[in-house]
RNA sequence: GGCCCGUUCGUCUAUCGGUUAGGACAAAUGGUUUUCAUCCAUUAAAGAGGGGUUCGACUCCCCUACGGGCUACCA
């Protein structure tokens, strides 16, 4: 077999939104098309009618695109060779390929009823077996394999309802590489029929899944460990299409769990888990319910990438801090873990304050505008840019902006009560009008200038300055903590500083 | 229940038979910042259990336990 240029896809259910889960397994499949020159391609599994959701196909668009994780081919991101990519607009193409199967003896026609599937299932169960329609059960059930050839033929030509099944060997092993965990055996004597073709004229994942894989010259399936367990009847099928030659490599990724211990990680965590599931906020059609987003929750979307990288996979180094050029670089299926990955809301926000502290003052003074606008409130850019550069440190996202700076938008009418408690005293007020007055003469408003007032007041009320200084910051501010004092006063700037030392004298008793 | 996959500090992980088992997050302590955050330093913290193989196992094999996944005309 020559070399083949290597092509991965990302094929999720339109199902909902893509959790983070999904969005990693997009990433992993992103970094190894683009390290080897690939092609990455974006295909939409939508052969359930039935669990349609709209906006959903919509959201795992846009989310791939927040993230920085562009298809160059498929749904959304413009059509290649290969369109349709929507496995419900590919519908006539899989038929050929079912009968193909049948043609060759690898496959049936079953015309048993739910009701009778349920009766054989609770007969078996019954009786503490395995209940799966099988090359043992198969024989007492409806199918074109125990019926009479004209019988078969007279309920196909009557349309009557019908599936189409794999026809497994009895017993016999079935063997396969998977490139994160090596070889991987399967006997066909503990797995079922699994149904290809359904009575709605559509495919079954499996069989689009191989049909796709193959027309689209997919050479590595990279997907959740949730597969697993049925890349052996993928095998199988590649087998018995006769594309054995060209089947994928597969690559079964750990799958991330909930950090409380149980479970793997699902959509339906929503917002129970304290932390974003999603990548951007999602507003559930049907219940209207919404749900956060790492976009909405004021992450960042190279930190979100950075962060899911790491999850179940490293370089190799001490490294982690990387660009997503840097991932592409690095990046190796062999480097994957094999274990599942309880995510670490602790190393998230450690990770977006990294790249929080990465962004340029301009950047985050958009930002904050915005979430200034959204309170009504205009100021000047260059001033919003000066305070973003003072409170950048003290942030770990972008939403904190307003929370960590309102105070230089808005004067404040409060004060933190610990500190005025443990330090205002009779001669706090002469205090502050002394500092009024003194600010009043200064000319350039400037740090050392504030600082130099304020020493020579507090000396002549023979108070130390660092005993007086909470209570000038939460005069300031009105709140405890935050950047460097007389910086921050510089910026308020002369009139806003004496304006707010006033307040605290009429304010604070 | 059956089948498959997995198991190193609380968490993410390094180690590809010989190491004082390393790093990061979180935690604790000290320093810096006359505040908070940052930053720096230090400390505490791990090979699930039992058998093998071997001169020597975290590393290879087996068993057990535990965790996870799958077990639909869902993907």
């Amino acid at each position: 077999m020559t070399e083949r240029k290597v092509r991965v896809r990302f094929a999720p259910s339109p199902t909902g939104p893509l959790h983070i889960g999904g969005v990693r397994t997009a990433l992993y499949n992103y970094l190894f098309a683009k390290k080897h020159g690939g092609d990455f391609i974006l295909r939409i599994e939508d052969t359930d009618q039935g669990r349609f959701v709209p906006g959903a196909e919509n959201y795992i668009i846009e989310s791939l695109k927040w993230v920085g994780i562009e298809p160059n081919e498929g749904i959304g991101f413009g059509d290649g060779p290969h369109a349709p990519y929507r496995q419900s607009e590919r519908k006539a193409m899989y038929k050929q390929y079912v009968d193909q199967l049948i043609d060759a003896g690898y496959a049936y026609y079953a015309f048993d009823t739910p009701e009778e599937l349920d009766a054989m299932r609770d007969r078996l169960k019954a009786s503490n077996v395995d209940a799966k329609y099988d090359a043992i059960t198969r024989s007492a059930m409806k199918n074109s394999l125990t019926l009479p050839e004209d019988e078969t033929k007279r309920r196909l030509e009557n349309n009557e309802a019908y599936v189409v099944r794999i026809k497994l060997p009895r017993k016999e092993e079935v063997k396969f590489h998977d490139e994160i965990r090596g070889w991987v055996t399967v006997n066909t004597s503990t797995m079922d029929d699994k149904v290809l073709y359904k009575s709605d004229g559509m495919p079954t994942y499996h069989m689009a899944n191989i049909v796709d894989d193959y027309t689209m010259q997919i050479t590595h399936v990279i997907r959740g460990e949730e597969w697993l367990p049925s890349a052996p009847l993928h095998v199988l099928l590649y087998r018995y299409l006769g594309w054995e030659e060209v089947m994928p490599k597969f690559a079964h990724l750990p799958l991330l769990l909930k950090p409380d211990g149980n479970g793997k990680l699902s959509k339906r965590d929503g917002d129970k888990l304290g932390f974003p599931v999603f990548p951007l906020e999602w507003q559930d059609p049907f219940t209207n319910e919404i749900s956060s987003g790492y976009k909405q929750s004021g992450y960042l979307a190279e930190a979100v990438v950075n962060l899911l990288a790491f999850l179940g996979w490293n370089p190799g180094t001490t490294q982690e801090l990387f660009t997503v050029q840097e991932l592409i670089e690095a990046f190796t299926i062999e480097r994957i873990s094999k274990h599942g990955a309880k995510f670490d809301q602790n190393k998230a926000k450690w990770y977006n304050q990294q790249y929080v502290r990465k962004v340029a003052d301009e950047v985050l003074a958009q930002e904050l505008n915005k979430q200034l606008l959204a309170q009504n409130i205009q100021a000047d850019m260059l001033y919003i840019k000066q305070v973003c550069g003072l409170i950048k440190e003290k942030i770990s996202f972008v939403k904190e902006l307003w929370d960590y700076s309102n105070y230089f938008f808005v004067e404040p009418t409060q004060y933190d009560e610990t500190v005025i408690k443990k330090r205002w005293n009779e001669k706090s007020a002469i205090v502050l009008n002394d500092l009024i007055a003194r600010f009043e003469t200064i000319n350039a408003f400037v740090p050392t200038n504030i600082e130099q007032a304020y020493n020579e007041v507090l000396a002549k009320n023979e108070i130390l300055s660092k005993d007086f200084l909470q209570l000038f910051r939460v005069s300031l501010t009105g709140v405890a903590g935050g950047p460097p004092l007389f910086e921050m006063a510089a910026l308020f700037g002369k009139q806003s500083t004496i304006n707010r030392l006033q307040r605290a004298v009429k304010t604070i008793h």
